[in-house]
DNA sequence: ACAAGCAACGCAAACGTTTTCGTGTTGACA
DNA sequence: TGTCAACACGAAAACGTTTGCGTTGCTTGT
């Protein structure tokens, strides 16, 4: 077992010193052309590469950016990864990965843990329950200390960093606008809870678009679910709150779910109820994942460019970081929506 | 912007020199009380850190251990991952993450960006395409420069290294078994070409039980699908092929699909051709991922507990990593498939 | 009173780089 | 022959730690 050769070895080895070493690979003037030749041949021989860590020490930058987000296993923000490493390694950069799996304290910890030198700066999107304590104290701690962050789809508007994110508002009145098209007159919204930021704007767009049609939005059709029912486990219960509000109102006609496992489980309700879709119920999805594409009937569902995200977010980020005079000024970028239609759609 | 305090800082502020301030926090004995809690309270209150980059490069380890996936818009990897990331950070170590995008070049050259210092060790599942080169010399280098490497999933036979791979041939077996239990007669599958290791060992399992039942394996129950299929823009193509063999077997009332998205096609098209499932024909796939669980009817389907795959992974990568003496014998972990059934099968 | 011993601290090396500056050797030129 | 520039290279500091060992100053014992 060979260990990796260091500039010292090879130093001793050619009976010249260190800094010598180093020059000549970095083709510095200095060195003659013999001692050059010789350097570098010698170097290529026993492969030489610099050391990473001691780079970073010296440079005081890491070529490394962290990532925290709350569940991997999950197609939006495993997309996003994509995108982040996609612009990161070809701008030489490597990626770092946290798990918060929605926890407060995880995501404090895992922050500490690279805060500590190991990264430049941060992409991450917060965990659930951040935003129902509402403790930033980590985000502004980590940004005083110099390490910018960029936060992306779930952010939190009093911390000043860049940010991505999607037009949750804009992207819901398509949802509402298309529905009323296709002629619906009775939409309800399965949603999340009001703290966690995308879903009540998404819910704050659906009823912003049903008064702009004149309809008055109606309590009966606003189904806020609670969160842990996202895991898969309480999935009964999910169907069950769903069924109840589509047996009790029976004139529903247009489901617009918030995600893409609550119009996947509406889906499987209302067929379950002997609706046929998008015949007597229209059902519209957020968030472009597998299921939708391959669900029967496939889900008509508003695509938020995950992939894009990650990649404007990385651009902002190693920008800032590349960045000579360190700017105060924060921009937020929005990623534009999409309607895909699909069948579950007229 | 308060930068990070160092020991230098910390001990120009004490007036004592950066030894004493290093030994005060570690509780040293050679420090007396007064000074111990003095500096103790100072680091305290500039929330002294200490530098990761520093204390890798003095003790020659990142705790940092290296993940290459050929994609992580992937359920079975991301599972992987958290399964990793889950062990490992219990074990104070982080994750770093290289997606080779099933490319051989791009799988070099992410491992010698991170094999130069950055981590201790790598988890890596082989890319198609360096399979079918067989260009294995990226492994051979980075085992010999005494840097352990655990493979899993897609592993390669040749290189000695501990491996973590599920048993392909069993599950598959379980399959048809399965399938001939309840009562299907000519059984089809729909598999990858043979340079993916997986998938020939699961062509291989499906031939082996066959037999075992004294069925014999008929060429054309046998669809052998380009890789590139995989990808969602050829569907179609995919769909096409299914449907070829479908129609021109009448017969076939079993299907065993060894991906997820090969055994949605299935279902999707069997449907299209007016078969019912799990009446007429029966459906098993491999890998249980959303897909599976919420199709309709769901699918029933190989598990392959990926998230267990990550933590045994990173458990064998950690303890080769922290025991003293180098050992040089390499295991195989077999992870035992379980067969979930649900409503594509009787 | 003096050596020994101990407590408390500082020095310096080491990890692997890069880079600034200093130094010695040449050769040319006056 | 003496001066100076050019050339080629080495020494050392710096990044932030940890740690073995040397060095103080003081207390203790005889």
């Amino acid at each position: 077992m060979k260990r990796k050769v260091t500039l010292k070895q090879i130093a001793r080895e050619l009976d010249v010193s260190i800094s010598t070493v180093s020059k000549a690979l970095r083709n510095s003037v200095e060195i003659s052309e013999d001692t050059g030749e010789k350097v570098q041949a010698f170097a290529k021989l026993y492969n030489y590469r610099p050391n990473n860590i001691a780079l970073s020490l010296k440079n005081r930058k890491t070529k490394t950016i962290g990532i925290i987000i709350p569940e991997i296993v999950h197609h939006f923000f495993s997309k996003v990864i994509r995108g982040i490493e996609l612009v990161a390694n070809k701008r030489g950069y490597n990626v770092i990965v946290g798990l918060s799996n929605e926890s407060f304290s995880k995501e404090v910890i895992n922050m500490e843990m690279l805060a500590n030198g190991s990264i430049d700066g941060f992409i991450l999107s917060v965990s659930k329950e951040t935003l129902k304590l509402q403790d930033y104290h980590h985000f502004i701690e980590t940004i005083s200390q110099g390490m910018p962050i960029v936060m992306f789809d779930r952010v939190v508007n009093e911390i000043n960093c860049d940010k991505v994110i999607v037009d949750d508002l804009k992207g819901s009145k398509k949802v509402v606008n298309k529905l009323v098209e296709n002629g619906c007159k009775t939409i309800a919204i399965i949603t999340t809870k009001d703290y966690v930021s995308v879903g009540k704007l998404r819910t704050q767009g659906y009823i912003e678009a049903l008064e702009a049609h004149n309809i008055k939005p109606k309590a009966d059709l606003i189904l806020k679910v609670d969160d842990n029912l996202v895991s898969d486990e309480h999935l009964e219960v999910l169907e069950q709150e769903i069924e109840f509000m589509l047996t009790n109102n029976p004139k529903i006609d247009g489901v617009f779910a918030v995600n893409e496992l609550y119009a996947i489980s509406a889906m499987k309700v209302a067929q379950k109820l002997k609706r046929k879709i998008p015949e007597d119920i229209q059902v519209v999805g957020f968030t472009d994942g597998v299921l939708s594409k391959h669900a029967s009937p496939s889900l008509t569902t508003v695509s938020q460019h995950a992939q894009e995200m990650g990649e404007k977010a990385a651009q902002l980020l190693i920008d800032n970081l590349e960045v000579e005079e360190e700017e105060e000024t924060y921009q937020t970028v929005i990623i534009e929506t999409e309607l895909i239609e699909r069948e579950s759609t007229k």
